[in-house]
DNA sequence: TATTGTTATACTCTATAACTATA
DNA sequence: TATAGTTATAGAGTATAACAATA
């Protein structure tokens, strides 16, 4: 789906509509950056999740990323198939799988991570840098709520 | 998919991230506000677009909304099963057909949107006016940018 | 030949239900 | 009985390719 009309009309002041849009923008930059690194904008993000803080199980992960545990099946499926983390059977309760990243899932993430954020920086490019931080501190506000 | 994890994480800050389950809280707010008028986001977004300006053929409706000419005809087929909008032939240009809403269409519209602008004040709750103008100004500029 | 609308088809992302193993 | 991971399957949303009608 391409992410901007030629022409907006009124429905484009939506925030339904603002939303999905921007996403599909970031997606459109995300994209050839990452390339070059063998992942995907979702690989990324999981693999951060990984590395960030305590080994984690699967379903702490995807309750921490807000995806069902089938979905995180799949994601550290395609991880692991790259070799970029390692499912180990958690010695003190043999039901869960703890997830770890591998060096090269570390280095990937490295290397990702910066081509993640300069297509953030693309993205944000239209506004100023108070903008830019208003924008993802109203986001985190509007997501966070409860 | 839920919307958001019960403990934050780092991949949170990003940007992808932020949008997508921003995205996932506007469409639960949404969803039981547009429920009783029988519409989704996306129909009440079609019906908006055809009932702003000119009427519309099919692919510059689809321009306009950002999306390919063959979703387009699965969202007009959506809108004319529930009788919202007519295809009509241009008789300047035989190939093409013109959309507009019909009287029930337009009724449904000014509800729905209605409705719909009351998810979003739902969704923007936790920030104050300035803050949610500052977000939608900053989202337009970000998905408008050439 | 080119364009509009359409259909058939396929791909991505996600979830639900049911299974296995462990607790 | 309950939980973690898994598999099979299905639904939503989207696109590409090929076709019919029309230009």
């Amino acid at each position: 789906m391409s992410s901007a009309p030629e022409t907006p009309a009124v429905v484009t002041r939506r925030l339904g509509y603002l939303l999905k849009h921007a996403q599909l923008r970031l997606a459109e930059l995300q994209e050839p950056l990452l390339a070059p690194h063998g992942v995907t904008g979702r690989q990324v993000a999981v693999l951060a999740l990984l590395a960030d803080g305590e080994p984690q199980s699967q379903q702490e992960a995807a309750a921490r990323l807000g995806v069902d545990r089938t979905t995180m099946v799949q994601l550290v499926d395609e991880l692991e198939d790259k070799a970029l983390v390692r499912r180990q059977v958690d010695p003190a309760d043999r039901r869960r799988r703890i997830v770890t990243p591998t060096e090269e899932g570390l280095r990937v993430l490295t290397a990702a991570t910066e081509a993640s954020e300069e297509a953030e920086r693309r993205l944000l490019g239209p506004l100023g840098g108070r903008e830019a931080d208003g924008l993802r501190e109203a986001l985190w506000a509007v997501v966070h709520q409860r």
